[in-house]
DNA sequence: CCCTCGATCAC
DNA sequence: CCTCATATCGAGGG
């Protein structure tokens, strides 16, 4: 029985909560910025609503240039509150979760979900599903989303994708082919800028195309298990199951300095807040880490990273301070420029339970 | 097998 | 003019 797989996509989420919020700016171009606090309006936009959109401004874009794009509009340029997201997020998951038989958050403003158990494989039972989950998010939060249903995540996450805001695609398991055949390589879950060039060198556009390339040539460019992938991702066959939500595996902060430099002391102190969050963070969850990375981003956006990997989990407070510090000393003494972004990662993430288990072990053993 | 690092992706 | 956070892979070294 072909599996039922659905995406369920948070139409220009950020914006879009700031409309429900805020409902007289609906109609209006509104967008959501990431000030990086370097001159006043150095950042990108985050999210554009639709009118926004239609201007021609769209996520990623430099504040600047968005708001050139707006002149003269009544619009809406407004600064990004994560934990406002996170809040409207958290509780659409957890309602999604009782509709559904195993769910896989992906994002903030999206997720995987799997019907098959409960719909019997039915697409038409699957649709109704479907529709009462985005009724349902309507509903209790105001809020429209784009959900596809198909035989895969790949499927599913292009059916998100081909209709919007407010759509749902159903590509049924005898669809698949002919939905994917015409569409462009670049548009498959995995397939970035520098895959769809190099895709584009063996002149392949389409999904299509990918499917009838020759594995070996695939396997040479991309390795093993990507050949694998895009092989299986061009037809629909990906078979990738859905996981219950993950606990994550590291926690990063990262900061645009207020000016270009070489000296670390001003790195770490401009990245003084981003350490307690990583703190607050570790002691919220009950982690301690192993691995502490210092992130640097130079000024022409060139990135470096050097690592360190304790013995045993780390859970003393100084420890991730002078860490980063020794490890951003090592990576602007070897610099040739300054740098323009500075961050900081704890990985190797382990419970503190277990960790006080291991330092019993480890003292009984000693 | 583990560690380090850069690259890529998608958000 | 150029944000921020997470996951994964592969190479290279040990």
């Amino acid at each position: 029985m072909p599996r039922v797989i659905g995406h369920l996509d948070l139409d220009y989420f950020y914006a879009q909560v700031e409309e429900v919020e805020n409902p007289s700016l609906k109609g209006k171009p509104v967008m959501v910025c990431v000030f990086s606090g370097r001159t006043d309006d150095s950042g990108v936009v985050s999210t554009a609503n639709y009118e926004a959109r239609a201007l021609g401004v769209h996520s990623g874009m430099p504040i600047v240039q968005a708001k050139k794009k707006l002149e003269g509009q009544e619009a809406a340029v407004i600064r990004m509150d994560h934990p406002k997201y996170e809040a409207v997020s958290e509780r659409v998951m957890g309602a999604l979760e009782q509709m559904v038989d195993v769910l896989e958050p992906t994002g903030i403003d999206e997720a995987f979900f799997d019907l098959t158990a409960s719909t019997g494989g039915d697409y038409e039972r699957a649709k109704t599903s479907a529709e009462k989950i985005k009724a349902s998010i309507r509903r209790s939060e105001g809020l429209t989303s784009s959900v596809g249903l198909g035989r895969s995540k790949v499927v599913a996450k292009l059916g998100s994708d081909f209709a919007k805001p407010d759509g749902l695609t159903v590509v049924v398991p005898e669809a698949t082919a002919r939905f994917l055949e015409g569409l462009p390589a670049t548009k498959l879950y995995g397939v970035g800028p520098k895959t769809a060039e190099s895709l584009e060198g063996m002149g392949i556009r389409t999904a299509g195309d990918l499917s009838r390339a020759p594995p070996a040539e695939l396997g040479a460019r991309f390795g093993r298990r990507l050949a694998a992938y895009l092989l299986a991702a061009s037809t629909g066959t990906d078979s990738d199951q859905i996981h219950e939500g993950q606990e994550p595996t590291q926690f990063s902060r990262i900061v645009t300095l207020k000016r270009d430099t070489r000296d670390p002391a001003e790195a770490m102190q401009q990245l003084s807040q981003g350490l307690e969050y990583i703190q607050g963070k570790l002691k919220s969850k009950s982690k301690s880490f192993r691995t502490v990375t210092a992130i640097g981003i130079f000024t022409d956006l060139s990135a470096r990273t050097k690592s360190r990997t304790f013995e045993a989990p780390v859970d003393d407070r100084s420890v991730l301070r002078e860490a980063a510090s020794a490890l951003f000393e090592e990576l602007t003494g070897t610099a040739t420029r300054d740098l323009r972004r500075a961050g900081v990662r704890v990985s190797g993430l382990v419970d503190v339970e277990s960790q006080s288990s291991l330092s019993d072990f480890l003292r009984q053993a000693g």
